[in-house]
RNA sequence: GCUCCUAUAGUGUAGUCCGGUUAAGCAUUUUGGCUUCUCAAGCCAAAGACUCGGGUUCAAAUCCCGAUGGGAGCACCA
């Protein structure tokens, strides 16, 4: 049987299957995030189901509006669409009462130990004393947490199992306090659902049928369940695919921050970076990277992706409609004689009809430095879209005299510029930023080349093909970005 | 250390639940050819894999046991 997209999921209804993505606005969004929404939203609509964003947003030390309209803008620009949009800190009143709701079924309580002493019962599997403490106490803890506890003083924790394999359900916290500043709600609350939490109470009400994350959360998913039970609310079925990395190119920004206040990386844009707006500079297609991302499917093992698969899928998109330019690489002068011709017209596409340029031209051209190299004396070479020329090199000028009617066929052709309309750009190529876990100081490789004036005339952002070169990024009239091959 | 997840060609995957129909399909990569006024695209072809060791069975990539490699969790981050 042959699939099309994504394994069947179980239990699925047809129009009644409700995904989500829940990103924390706390950074840039890069392709991990593209896959989590890609996966999420293509179950939806493959069952004609909802699809719902939810901007998880429980913890306001680490959360801005900046980072929320840069997801906002990286989900646009791939082009997903969501039935809903809400913030998981829309439900604080709720979280509040189902919170209550556990303490006074005995399922939570209110913990003032020391993080240090937490932790190390939780290695020891040994419960602590707070664990003990009856109801009215832990009602009367939940109401001083809100005013009289510090940070630190205290946390709701579940009542799960201390003695438990999973060190997930060793008694895990379910709220704590936080004074930071709320990037929405400013200093409206300061008591915070932990994750856990928060994201069992809303896919729960929010409708969600299946939810998928990366497989770093696994082992919540019995937490989550769990807390689920406690409430008595529906459970959405749970399940998990590998974390998408490409190799060399760090996705944390706990390493990305710093090579940007060191200034190895201009910023969250930098091409060599797989934010999603470094690929979108770079000139990769937000429909190359859902291509990719759908076929890597939903495997739980470690992906470490191969770059080039994914500039695979985005050349066949660019292809067809990628005007084709000459450029030139350290470029080194030719004259041609007996031209008899002062200007040639050019077609943008080999076989698409993408409009044609017209070319001046005085027998004074650009060539690339290693086509110099590689034609002699006598040789006869063609100038793409020109004609043919007979070489003279005499080792320090390049000459050559223009051949009517001459034959394509079998000879070599180079791509050329004429020197007085040559525009100059600077090339940036994007390579490898971390080889093991050494920064690659050539990472970034800049060159002067020169092009046809008709590239000013090319909107920012469009893709062209340099010919023999590869395709290329408009960044700017001044600067293209090589995209690949 | 404990627990969980995972293991198919250079790379990414399909197949594994329900063992035989596939001596393993697809994509990418590499190489060769056709086409072409590009070293692109398109078309054709070739190369290349079931981690290891036991077991069950007439039959195992598929089931069981063990080993090994890789990843994750053991946060008042998500």
């Amino acid at each position: 049987m042959e699939r099309e997209g994504l394994p069947e999921l179980k239990n699925a209804e047809h129009g009644k299957v409700i995904t989500r993505f829940p990103p924390e606005p706390n950074g840039y969004p890069h392709i991990g995030h593209a896959k989590a929404a890609i996966i999420n939203s293509e179950y939806a609509k493959m069952y004609g189901g909802k699809f719902i964003l939810r901007m998880d947003d429980t913890n306001p030390e680490a959360e801005r509006m900046e980072y929320h309209a840069a997801i906002k803008v990286g989900l646009e620009w791939l082009g997903i669409e969501f039935d809903t949009v809400k913030n998981t800190s829309d439900d604080m009143e709720l979280f509040y009462e189902k919170g209550i709701e556990l303490i006074d079924s005995n399922m939570a309580y209110i913990c003032t130990c020391k993080r240090e002493d937490i932790s190390q019962n939780r290695r020891e599997r040994r419960a602590c004393k707070c664990s003990t403490d009856d109801i009215v106490k832990n009602k009367k803890n939940w109401e001083k947490m809100n005013k009289k506890f510090k940070p630190g003083d205290a946390i709701v924790r579940f009542r799960g199992d201390m003695k438990a394999d999973n060190a997930v359900m060793r008694d895990p916290v379910l709220f704590r306090i936080i004074d930071g500043k709320h990037y929405t709600l400013g200093e409206k609350y300061r008591i915070w659902p932990s994750y856990d939490m928060a994201v069992a109470i809303e896919d729960s009400i929010d409708g969600v049928t299946h939810a998928f994350r990366s497989k770093e959360f696994e082992l919540r998913k019995e937490l989550i369940n769990a807390i689920l039970d406690a409430l008595n609310m529906r459970k959405p079925a749970q399940d998990f695919f590998s974390r998408l990395e490409f190799k060399g190119m760090p996705i944390s920004k706990r390493i990305i921050k710093p090579l940007i206040e060191e200034g190895k990386v201009s910023w969250y844009d930098d091409p060599r970076l797989p934010t999603l707006e470094a690929l979108r500079r770079r000139g990769i297609k937000p429909e190359a990277i859902k291509k990719f991302i759908m076929s890597l499917g939903l495997t739980k093992a470690n992906t470490l992706a191969p770059f080039d698969t994914l500039e695979a899928f985005n050349r066949k998109l660019v292809d067809a409609n990628s005007i084709r330019l000459h450029m030139v690489n350290n470029a080194k002068k030719i004259t041609v004689k007996n031209l008899p011709i002062s200007t040639v017209e050019i077609p943008n596409h080999p076989v698409n009809d993408l409009g044609k340029r017209r070319v001046e031209i005085d027998g004074d051209f650009y060539i690339s430095g290693d086509d110099a190299q590689n034609i002699k004396n006598g040789m006869q070479v063609r100038l793409l879209n020109l004609g043919n020329v007979n070489i003279t090199n005499d080792g320090i000028e390049l000459g050559g005299e223009f051949i009517e009617n001459g034959d394509a066929k079998d000879i070599p052709k180079i791509q050329w510029v004429p020197q007085k309309t040559a525009h100059k750009i600077k090339m940036i190529i994007p390579k490898t930023l971390f080889n093991g876990d050494e920064f690659n100081e050539d990472s970034l490789e800049e060159i002067e080349v020169y092009t046809e004036p008709h590239y000013l005339q090319l909107k920012e952002g469009e893709e062209v093909q340099f010919v023999r070169y590869g395709y290329c990024r408009k960044d700017s009239q001044n600067q293209a970005i090589f995209t690949h091959k």
